[in-house]
DNA sequence: CCTACCGATCGGTAGG
DNA sequence: CCTACCGATCGGTAGG
């Protein structure tokens, strides 16, 4: 007969993983504070965090709980499934990043196309290296592992993300500043942006406005 | 008591995933034949498939078996560990990659600049998206799941790859087509191909040459 | 390379 | 959200 499971208690040892907040007793509400919104939020950054650092499958539900101070099986209190938590990651992270280019486009609305296109690699880079933004880097390097419904629910917002650029490459392949077509143009810029998730270090490379001259220099024309 | 395992005798099937060339009997080998190195071989390639189309950790070593015709412990004959044998399929994904832009590179030595970027980038999609070439993509997307020592190692290579690519980026810049820092240029450059293998679809894609002649459109300037 | 396993881990659940 | 578990799967191994 194998031995039964032992439960971890506390401090199940969260390997150098977290600076450790964990609650010692049950987590105490104020006054009839609901914090319901909150561990589940907290659920999901830590997860997004988890994911990104070492992967989907490589993380344990139970490594998660553990991280926010639950024991094994509470996240599934809160989510149905490891899946179901890995696309509310995703979809929270597509659709702050929405918000974000839309809000940074109403700015400028009126703009030169230039500076327009600046804007929205601008804002890609922040949405991929900006401190504490790990749902969308998840999302680029996690698509594998999604059902397919799922996958076409996040593919709508992938293309409403999109479609913000093209209207914006149409104007600089008319004015010149742009020769490749305007398709490919697209996929390879965002495929640049994208990859500088795999390299980009905050400590040794430059600032996100360096990285934003760097791409306007290598794709625009001067025209 | 928990029921033994039922070891699975013949035909594990493959999930629709392979032509399902399965051996019934003793695989034959001819007259004194040696294919140790055919099976080696064999399994190299079937997991390099598989650790593209679904992940390493979502890929078992007995899946990998089943679709060489083995049985589930079998793999750890030719390879000493999983790790190992991930690790062995980047190594040779990366070495061949090496050799095939040192052969490309050989017949232009004396070409212009921006023949050579052209015949790099051309080569680099060939490496990423030709057909039996999962090698170099699950080195790509995968590079997470290695170990340290076994990710410097690789670093070395990538290091050596990389390097053909700057004296001519040099040259480009020199000369005026190519404006951005060369450091970073490289490194979005090489971040927009390799972000191809997400999007690539042999269907209904461009061809390997137009997708060549719109990174070459996109990055360079008329001078 | 097969046979026959083991120990560990994992996602998930019933009941409170 | 915790307690106490289960069934399944997985990497790996000894011995031939």
């Amino acid at each position: 007969m194998p031995a039964p499971a032992i439960p971890i208690h506390r401090a199940p040892i969260a390997s150098g993983d977290l600076p450790s907040r964990r609650p010692r007793g049950r987590p105490h509400k104020t006054q009839g504070e609901r914090d319901d919104g909150n561990r589940r939020q907290q659920l999901l950054s830590t997860a997004a965090r988890l994911f990104r650092r070492r992967g989907f499958d490589a993380t344990s539900t139970r490594d998660i709980a553990a991280a926010v101070g639950m024991h094994s099986g509470s996240p599934f209190y809160h989510f149905k499934s490891k899946d179901a938590l890995l696309f509310a990651v995703m979809q929270e992270g597509m659709q702050a990043a929405i918000n974000r280019q839309t809000t940074a486009m109403k700015e400028i609305a009126a703009g030169q196309p230039v500076e327009q296109i600046r804007l929205l690699i601008r804002t890609h880079f922040d949405t991929l290296l900006g401190s504490g933004n790990d749902f969308v880097p998840v999302m680029l390097y996690e698509y594998r592992s999604l059902g397919s419904s799922q996958r076409a629910s996040l593919a709508k917002l992938q293309v409403a993300y999109e479609s913000v650029w093209t209207p914006v490459l149409l104007a600089l392949h008319a004015s010149g500043h742009l020769r490749a077509p305007v398709k490919l143009a697209r996929l390879l810029m965002l495929g640049a942006l994208n990859w500088s998730v795999q390299w980009f270090d905050h400590k040794k490379s430059a600032t996100l406005d360096e990285l934003t001259d760097a791409a306007m220099t290598l794709f625009l024309k001067e025209n």
